[in-house]
DNA sequence: GACCAGGTGCCAG
DNA sequence: CTGGCACATGGT
């Protein structure tokens, strides 16, 4: 056995304005290993390990320009963070959360993982992730999480093989979604060109995929900022803004309207604020 | 046991 | 357009 890797040298980056723990737990990626105050994360096959003392990111494994390019260094977080509304649930999200990052996750694990997600607890949605990975994705050297499956190992396999992992009435549009990409009629990176609202549109051509979790994969994979994903939190927090009931693409409209140019960004730190202190707007 | 979870698809009115 | 319902699974 050799020694652990956090035990060499680490580089490192100064990274302002992040938080890396935050960003893997706010319920954007559900694969990630923290262990003795390091954090493991799989994206596609290459393993990052990281920690992190205050601006200082230190990282024992990964290349760095992918690191910056997976975590989103490069946004303007000031501009973000000015743009939030001023209303005092927005704001109060906002200092509970500073340095939360938008991940740029690759456009098929994020599109999977998010059409698993539906009707199930985040913690739900990662063990299903960590049974389909160490069932059927590769293994990656030094990770003791595998990558997600290639679409079209997925789409080798059977639907009762899906359900096996706890996917329940999931696996049959996994599989569908699955068989589709691996047999070349959609090309996930070359949707990249298209504005939003046809790359929406696309999305929600696959089956399991509708508007909500089309906006997940806009904003956690194709990095449109200005999509607002309408799950039952941001509903919640969405009616007790507006003070009435709607129909979810009504919250949708008034989020994006209400929330700014970085939309996507309010309604993660909303999402999060939420969920962890169990409070809503007005309370 | 009831209730709920980062919903979608399909059907009726 | 809207509301209602089935669809699996696992944790409080």
């Amino acid at each position: 056995m050799s020694e652990p890797v956090s035990m060499h040298r680490p580089r490192t980056l100064t990274a302002p304005d992040f938080d890396l723990a935050l960003s893997l737990q706010c319920g954007q990626v559900f694969h990630a290993d923290l262990k003795d105050g390091i954090w493991s994360v799989v994206a596609d096959r290459e393993l990052f390990v990281l920690g992190q003392k205050a601006d200082r990111l230190e990282i024992f494994r990964g290349a760095i320009p992918n690191i910056r390019r997976y975590f989103n260094l490069d946004h303007p977080m000031t501009s973000v963070y000015e743009s939030f509304p001023s209303d005092a649930y927005s704001q109060a999200a906002l200092a509970g959360c500073r340095g939360m990052r938008i991940i740029r996750q690759p456009l098929w694990e994020c599109l999977a993982t998010f059409i698993t997600s539906s009707m199930k607890q985040v913690a739900h949605i990662r063990q299903m992730s960590l049974t389909l990975r160490s069932k059927y994705g590769q293994a990656v050297e030094g990770s003791s999480v595998n990558a997600y499956p290639e679409a079209t190992r997925i789409a080798s396999l059977s639907e009762s093989d899906l359900r096996a992992c706890g996917l329940g009435f999931r696996a049959k549009s996994l599989l569908g979604t699955a068989r589709e990409i691996s047999e070349g009629r959609v090309n996930l990176e070359s949707l990249q060109i298209l504005p939003t609202s046809e790359l929406r549109e696309a999305l929600c051509c696959f089956p399991g995929v509708g508007r909500k979790i089309a906006n997940c994969v806009l904003l956690f994979a194709y990095g449109r900022l200005e999509a607002v994903p309408v799950d039952v939190w941001i509903a919640r927090i969405a009616t007790a803004m507006r003070r009435r009931k709607a129909s979810p693409l009504k919250l949708e409209e008034f989020s994006v309207r209400r929330f700014g140019p970085y939309a996507g960004y309010v309604q993660q730190y909303l999402f999060h604020h939420a969920r962890t202190t169990g409070t809503l707007p007005g309370q």
